[in-house]
DNA sequence: TTTAATTGTCATAAAGCCGTCACAAACAGG
DNA sequence: CCTGTTTGTGACGGCTTTATGACAATTAAA
């Protein structure tokens, strides 16, 4: 499950707590507006990953603020998903949030609202990306991110998740050392925090998955430094 | 996203201005008439992509503008979605009956609106009706398209529909590993809202039947990565 | 209407991975 | 040779990811 910033504009008391206590507890971070005035304040601190808005609402009423929203570069790729009461106003909003990315209506399901934010935001993030990324060559070693192959010698071999983002890291400059603060940032990613000897570990596990291979040596050691992977880019 | 020449006739302000303004945004060139009669101009003009067509229109209403377009060489064949208020069933029927490509109801997301616009002009643009699908064969698998037919070794083999669109889109790149998200996106759809480890569970019951006729091991699990279908295309 | 298929979700089991630790080994400098 | 530092290595418990069977809801078929 992916962690969002949500940013939930509810006036009304029971569904804002139920929807933030919902949401906190499938591990998003939430941060609850009262009114429109507040969230665009809100908004200004930081940018949330997606808005759930509710259509009624006192004030300044949710189309104006979409449609304010959506006129504005910044927050123009916000997604937004609108809260709407089902019976009563049904001809009146008919239409008019046509800004937004996506609706729920109440009462909905928090499972359903949910899969549909993450929907949302998924493909707010990737324009359609399926471009296919090029095979890597060093040595005996051959890397193919499309097919998640890895082989020496044309022999396919099975590793972990960790040790394959590790070795196609190090396989994108072979020679080049990184030091161990480097491959945890790049590799494990930014907001992780291991120890940096657990590195070390998972150098143990690659060497020895490349070792029974006949690839000792393909990754070395600079003491002092870190590690680098050597060979010949192809 | 594929650049489209929309023809959009849409009478109330708001939404005529919502919709310009999402599609525009989106990249799209919108031509915006208030009426039947100004759309028909505009059609003199140039030929649109598609049509985006209000449901409830002052003067001539749509169905019957449908009807002429329809009728015309010209125009025959360019895709309509109609935009209609009410879900009533009979709109539906009435609708499609008179030859509108698709309908969207309000209120609906621009998403699932240009999602839509998307798949009818994709339909559009290859009138394969008479077009036959190629047959794909990876390893001892064969599919045909274009009868629906999938086959081991010449022993044809029956499958549930979804089985058969998740195998069919695997077979299509062959090695490639599909995260689930991916296939959710193509192989479900792209307003359909399920959990991921639904596809644990399709793929398992794509395994079984495989298994069943001999072929274990055509798709595999990448762990933390996804699922791939291995074997040469041939 | 009854019956059979299909589909999404859940609970639970199974498998595999990961980070950490403790200690051994290698190394550098005196 | 001695000492402090850095790296190598095996083991282990917790945890995450995946597999699987069951079930209810929905849909299609009879």
């Amino acid at each position: 499950m992916e962690k969002m910033n949500v940013l939930l504009v509810e006036d009304d008391e029971d569904i804002g707590e139920m929807l933030q206590l919902s949401l906190q507890s499938n591990g998003q971070t939430v941060t609850w507006c009262k009114d429109v005035m507040k969230a665009q304040d809100s908004l200004h601190d930081s940018i949330p990953d997606i808005i759930l808005l509710d259509w009624m609402l006192p004030g300044i009423n949710g189309p104006d603020w979409v449609r304010f929203l959506k006129n504005h570069e910044v927050n123009k790729r916000i997604p937004i998903i609108m809260l709407t009461a089902r019976s009563a106003e049904d001809d009146k909003i008919s239409g008019l949030e046509t800004g937004v990315d996506d609706y729920v209506t109440k009462p909905f399901s928090v499972r359903e609202l949910i899969a549909r934010m993450q929907a949302v935001v998924r493909r707010a993030g990737k324009p359609n990306t399926l471009v296919n990324e090029s095979t890597i060559t060093v040595g005996p070693l051959l890397i193919d991110p499309d097919s998640h192959r890895v082989a020496i010698n044309d022999v396919d071999i099975m590793m972990s998740p960790t040790e394959y983002k590790l070795l196609h890291y190090f396989a994108s400059n072979p020679n080049k050392v990184y030091s161990r603060n480097q491959l945890l940032d790049n590799v494990w990613g930014d907001n992780v925090y291991v120890e940096d000897r657990t590195v070390d570990v998972h150098i143990r596990r690659l060497r020895k998955i490349l070792d029974a291979h006949g690839c000792a040596d393909l990754v070395q050691t600079v003491r002092g430094f870190g590690y680098k992977l050597v060979g010949t880019k192809a």
